[in-house]
DNA sequence: AGATTGACTGCAT
DNA sequence: CATGCAGCCAATC
């Protein structure tokens, strides 16, 4: 079982910008959103992968509430340039990749 | 081999 | 905008 494709799918995610599980197993062609999210659920603590750049349909940070890698994965982000609003939620129109 | 679960999504209510 | 529900595929038990 690899998950080469998804990651490597996951790096083209430029910097500063976020994607869904949805669109990253439409780019692979090969994978349903739940799949996504568990390659990166699997994914080795020091790879070069962006997966704090991958966020669900609502735009919001898919991982539990107040759980350890929620607050890395926004810390992340924000470190990046990516805004978050009250609710915790980014502006996919915005900062989502690929655009439109 | 069957049941359960998960970093999901889209449509209906 | 929040909930509920079915569909989805792979990993685990």
């Amino acid at each position: 079982m690899s998950y080469d494709r998804i990651w490597a799918a996951v790096k083209q995610v430029p910097r500063g910008r976020v994607s869904t599980y949805g669109r990253i197993a439409e780019l692979v062609g090969a994978a349903t959103p739940r799949v996504v999210g568990y390659a990166m659920a699997a994914l080795p603590e020091g790879s070069d992968v962006p997966w704090h750049r991958i966020i669900n349909a609502r735009g919001e940070i898919s991982l539990p509430r107040g759980g350890h890698g929620h607050r890395r994965q926004k810390r992340l982000l924000q470190e990046e340039g990516v805004r978050f609003d009250r609710q915790g939620r980014v502006d996919l129109d915005e900062f989502g990749w690929p655009p439109g």
